[in-house]
DNA sequence: GCTTTAGTTGAACGATCGTATAACAAGAGT
DNA sequence: ACTCTTGTTATACGATCGTTCAACTAAAGC
């Protein structure tokens, strides 16, 4: 037996890239599991599977790496208007926000964290600012797409303002007490929202309607 | 002069409602004005003008004062169906949840701080629970009589969803940017999402309509 | 005016937090 | 095989947190 040839290696190396990305997937983790609270340096290192010092070799500090949280986030779910068919574009925001990746408690847990710390966090305000904007403006543009050839039974800008805001308050409650309703419940939410303002969207195939 | 024959008086000594009451009050001051790193027993305190031990001679933990709070916050808006008029009934919620006194920056941010410590207090999660199921079942109620006399184009259950979702996004994203919109934008957003599923309110007459 | 009650103070405690830092080791380059 | 770079560990530090507790006093009751 060569058990004692064999140098027990203490730790393994990773490029910085790397080792950042898991620090980022392991905050969420924390966040998801114990919202601001479980967010600590602690516990993060912990999940991350690294020692306790390592966080502040990768990010100057820990609102630095809840910053690039933010971001990773937000990656999954802005969406830009690329000019193609826009009840389909639509239709991916919904099918993005509503996917089960997203729509669960330890993720709406973590979103629900985040949104607690923008006002406090100057980092984390202007660049939800940013992006909210995006998001927004996005959203908008499509609308007044679709008005110009369908009747939107409202203006572009307050039905942009409504439906961000049904899908914010979905996640909401869902996050705050799961068994209220269900996700397909919460998805067809927003079809329905949107047909009554005079927009019908094909549903995804791929959905089977819950009793 | 009988300067000194008056005696100092080191503090003043109020009842246990009194007092409690201005601990609500303080704790939901500095929620609103730090999220939840501004609820620390020193800032709450100097808030209410009293020394850093009384907050527990009043309340047996911090977490004990966060319920008290948000018992305090939801007895304004909760509102129980009094089997009156179902249209009044409904401008009545939203002109509860978009009055100055409860859409405002600070009271938002209080609101944004404690959904987030719902998932983790068990005490507020099950006052949540069932605050939220009262408040739910009052709308749907209202909504099931507007539909037995008039068409609503949608079921009681979903319309009813969508509508506190809709005030909650509402608020959170006032809350993260308030110069995103204004108040009367988000107040008439409500009432046209109502109307789209063809429940019209009269608006009350004490609004002047905004550019 | 004295006793009693109960609201109030301020210091102290242990726990936990984020960050800084010095020693160390893995792995690439030569 | 050796050096060098840099990712990694472990400890330590000061700050701040929630809570406890003994001493104190304002105010009511008699």
């Amino acid at each position: 037996m060569a058990e004692n040839s064999a140098v027990k290696q203490v730790f393994s190396r990773k490029s910085a890239f790397d080792r950042r990305a898991e620090l980022v997937a392991a905050g969420i983790v924390c966040l998801g599991e114990g919202g601001m609270a479980g967010f600590t340096v602690d516990k993060i290192c912990k999940q991350a599977g690294i020692s306790r010092g390592l966080i502040n070799h990768h990010f100057n500090t820990k609102d630095e790496l809840l910053s690039c949280i933010y971001a990773h986030m937000t990656d999954h779910l802005v969406q830009e208007d690329d000019g193609g068919p826009a009840t389909e574009f639509l239709a991916r925001i919904i099918e993005v926000s509503f996917d089960e990746a997203s729509f669960n408690r330890s993720n709406l847990r973590a979103w629900l964290s985040i949104w607690g710390q923008v006002s406090s966090n100057h980092a984390l305000n202007e660049l939800h600012k940013q992006r909210y904007h995006r998001y927004r403006e996005s959203i908008k543009s499509v609308l007044m797409r679709i008005s110009a050839t369908t009747t939107l039974q409202a203006d572009a800008d307050s039905v942009a303002r409504q439906l961000i805001a049904l899908i914010d308050g979905l996640w909401l409650e869902y996050c705050l007490h799961s068994d209220s309703f269900s996700l397909s419940a919460a998805r067809t939410d927003c079809y329905q929202f949107l047909a009554a303002y005079g927009v019908t969207l094909e549903l995804p195939v791929n959905v089977i309607p819950e009793v």
